[in-house]
DNA sequence: AATGTCTGCACAATCGATATAGCAAAGGGA
DNA sequence: TCCCTTTGCTATATCGATTGTGCAGACATT
């Protein structure tokens, strides 16, 4: 299953026959430490400090000469000098990091934030650190110290699971923060405008559901997500607005917030179709991983019961436009709620104020480009 | 389009009206500089150095009694003490910090290894820094130059572009780094056995071919990828094994490498179809990516036009298991490839060995369970 | 010539943690 | 009692960069 080959086989046969050689080349690669301000002023002739200013960005204000930066950056370039971002980071506090908390990386919607993220911390010269929580309390308040403790200067929370604590740790540290996607109460947030676009998905659902009687099975269903969490409580909520503006509100099963685990999901849309004697007329999923478990059970199914019934999901993911039968899509436009995160950061807002960014609603079986398709 | 609401509003205008309360909350948050260990020292009162030692795991060999190290502790965690990790690195020359570059975040195959890479760094008390280098060799060594100045422990590369290059920076600083998916020259490399996988890819393709004839459409086309990149080849090489074995030696333009990019696949699968009058009697396509722009493509044809053709994807994506026509899938072992480089890490292997780990072949329709699907 | 201003750089303190060397007190053996 | 070891801790140098301050020399002003 696992196979190794020692390609440098030949090679060290080869120079076990001449040990003098091999061991001069160790002695001569052997320590080859980063070169510093020290080195650079030796070779140089200038002091540690104004090779410091005349690397960065100082220099004119302190007074360099033109002719030394020169000399200096042709020295540091021949020896391939790059500082030390932790000699840096201490001196000035801040370290160039910026972090970024996901619930995991196996998902359209959150690497699509991470993408965006990455790509606005590169515009200003900053490192993305993106660490996934898998949605777990105890593991997010980790990854908020460990980020923390790096001086990150400041951090994204996506699908935060316990906002408050994370506004805790972050004010103590006085760390900015920002939350995306889910909402906290403690720091300016941007999420999506969750029940326009659940209302509006199930306006589709509604027009398109291939039954209109009243009975249990003839109703529309939504499953996934922690009722709990604000995201999905606005998506609950307008469920049941416009469900209840259509004259049909629903009953209590209709909802069922199972979490986000694809194996739960699969259960529990096993159970509901034990229960209904088949497909419901139609099923809102909450979100990509809930639909990955509903496919787990949906792949059983012959083709006409799904002819029975529409699907729609909260989230978008290319192939899942595409499947055997048409799913109806929302598509968060991750790279406007990083923008507008950025954005935020850029004009230090402060203030508790909560975004919202438009979804788009994506018909069955569209051809939809990401931001970065180009570089596939 | 995007909507802020100012939830702090009514707060701030209850505020106003008491300025000195504002300008004494104002007073009292204002600096909450992190405690360091000078101000456990002090408030414990002992010496920053024992208070090192007693945070840290050095308090046995440096004799600390148990009660100090009780003490001092106590003091830190009341103050909600935590380490200056840009100090510790500048100090001990290692940041406790790992990298990996990989091509892109919206991928499935990518963000497995991303979650994997992660998971292993997290179970060392490491921090993992994922970056991606969008294919562009550019971006790749700025990035490799960026993880130097951090001083990150070891570098996983996916999907190297400039391998080479790579290598020669990552030693000139003395930084060790293992190769992923594709392999370097320079180090050591963990990859599919990807002349396995695409065989028994091809395999299935003939066998389940719904056409048999010689003619240019019934034959099989192998779409997407980069000639010249070490995976691409590998699987081109069994592509054209498979067919010669089966004596239907594959012409030139039965192998379309033409990037990763979809845009261009779409553009290279529908000039193909021209072509040929319609889709060709099999297609294997190279990765997801190209995956997503074939399917923009495919999306536009009648049902019908599918059935006469059989489609494979070298990788997997769950949902593009389940499309609407059936398609064969390889699933690399992206947990067991991350498993394996990190083996290599722990047993410090220097020389440069390949190592291989076995793709998977996926059934179309298969419900598949990534390792982290419980937290979905 | 004496004074003041500006230019171009060097010196030294600093950030927070770690590690080496050293020092006082306690304990033990002769 | 004297010497030696062990215990428990402190003092200090160090990592590599940034930055406030100082200090010559050049030049201008009166």
């Amino acid at each position: 299953m696992i196979c190794t080959i020692d390609i440098a086989h030949q090679a060290a046969k080869r120079l076990e026959s001449s040990r003098s050689f091999l061991s001069k080349t160790v002695a001569m690669t052997r320590a080859p430490r980063k070169a510093t301000i020290y080195d650079i002023a030796r070779l140089s002739g200038a002091s540690p400090s104004t090779v410091s200013a005349a690397l960065g960005e100082s220099w004119r204000t302190r007074r360099i000469s033109e002719a030394t930066v020169e000399a200096i950056r042709k020295v540091a370039a021949e020896q391939g000098y790059s500082a030390n971002m932790q000699a840096r980071g201490l001196r000035k506090a801040r370290s160039g990091l910026v972090g970024m908390i996901i619930p995991l990386h196996d998902n359209r919607f959150f690497t699509a934030l991470s993408q965006s993220f990455e790509a606005f911390a590169r515009e200003r010269g900053l490192v993305p650190v993106i660490a996934s929580s898998l949605r777990e309390p105890e593991e997010e308040r980790r990854i908020v110290e460990t980020l923390i403790s790096y001086a990150v200067d400041f951090l994204f929370i996506a699908g935060a699971t316990d906002p408050d604590t994370v506004s805790r740790m972050c004010k103590a540290a006085d760390l900015r923060h920002i939350f995306v996607d889910l909402p906290g109460r403690g720091a300016p947030s941007v999420v999506s405008d969750n029940h326009k676009g659940a209302a509006e998905l199930t306006r589709r659902l509604l027009v398109d559901r291939p039954v209109t009687g009243q009975t249990p099975r003839d109703r529309l269903y939504l499953i996934g997500g922690d009722a709990s969490d604000y995201a999905t409580g606005r998506r609950i909520e307008a469920f049941r607005d416009v469900l209840t503006e259509a004259g049909i509100p629903p009953l209590p099963e209709q909802i069922i917030a199972c979490g986000y685990a694809p194996r739960s999901a699969m259960r529990e849309i096993a159970a509901l179709c034990d229960r209904l004697g088949g497909l419901p007329g139609g099923l809102l999923v909450n979100s990509l991983t809930v639909f990955e478990g509903v496919l787990g059970h949906l792949s059983g199914l012959p083709a006409e019961a799904l002819r029975a019934s529409v699907i729609g999901c909260y989230d978008y993911d290319p192939f899942a436009a595409w499947l055997q039968f048409p799913v109806h899509m929302v598509r968060q436009d991750a790279h406007g709620l990083i923008r507008e995160a950025y954005r935020m950061i850029d004009d230090n807002v402060r203030s508790l104020v909560l975004t919202m960014v438009e979804p788009e609603q994506i018909a069955p079986r569209t051809f939809y480009d990401s931001p970065f398709a180009d570089r596939g």
